[in-house]
DNA sequence: ATAAATCCTATAAAAAAGATAGACTATTAT
DNA sequence: ATAATAGTCTATCTTTTTTATAGGATTTAT
């Protein structure tokens, strides 16, 4: 399962998505809006500022608004940045590959190749999946 | 990621199908085969046995077995049993589903959508794929 | 009877997740 | 200039989960 703060960011990023005219929004409407606690998002956003996916503006006015367009922001990149790997073991991951401490060797073992297929059947989505397309439908 | 625990469990598992013909296994012979905590392993092999997956035989010349045949026990059940959950989110979760918190309406939710989607890509694998199709390669 | 092995429950230790606090900096309105 | 607004940064705290260990109870083969 995604974290709390993976599950919040999409959340997030969602009202963002649907806000993206009325310019920067502040992390208290966001809060509000979908019931998250205001200082642990501040943290979460301000991790997704640093990762370059959002941008802010201080003082009156101010807030925060998306980098780009929500139709290129894949939902794999979101995950990874705040829960790590998406892969179901260590020893398949891409990004965060661990050889497997419980096996003989990863080229013959039945469980890796499963579970390669795994990750490359989650991954098919994830990475072609977009903020765009978590966007709330009929609004 | 698996927690630690299911793939232990998955190793044991497979050491049991690879060595069905051997009678009885002992918890300390899979724990120094596959490099895990005998006691650990005590533990999940008695739940996986409580799950009615394993069955044992205590005293001399006991140990344990796999109650039915690999190729009958699903990837999805053993995962299911020890870490729960294999959606990412509550909302899209078959066995363990709970209402989401942070969205209006689960049936307009986009994220819902997309979730739902690789929470079937996931189990078209895992309760398709068995113990059978785990094991070691060319052994 | 004895030794071998699992059964069972409790607890401890470590790590991760979730949440909060507060001082600091930048921006804007007046 | 000043005050108010709003994000920045880092530290800490609490709770939960994960990982691991301990030790006595029970069952079985010989």
């Amino acid at each position: 399962m995604l974290s709390k703060k993976t599950q919040y960011a999409f959340h997030a990023l969602i009202h963002l998505a649907e806000n993206v005219d009325k310019g920067p929004i502040l992390i208290s409407e966001i809060a509000q809006e979908k019931n998250i606690s205001i200082k642990f998002l501040e943290n979460i956003l301000l991790e997704l500022k640093n990762a370059g996916i959002l941008g802010s503006k201080k003082g009156k006015g101010g807030g925060y608004y998306l980098m780009r367009p929500p139709k290129e922001i894949a939902l794999a990149k979101i995950i990874r940045l705040l829960d790590g790997p998406i892969a179901l073991l260590p020893c398949v991951s891409l990004n965060y590959y661990e050889r497997c401490e419980n096996c003989r060797d990863e080229a013959v073992c039945g469980l890796n190749e499963v579970m390669s297929k795994v990750r490359d059947a989650t991954l098919k989505l994830l990475e072609t999946k977009t903020l765009k397309d978590i966007l709330t439908r009929n609004a």
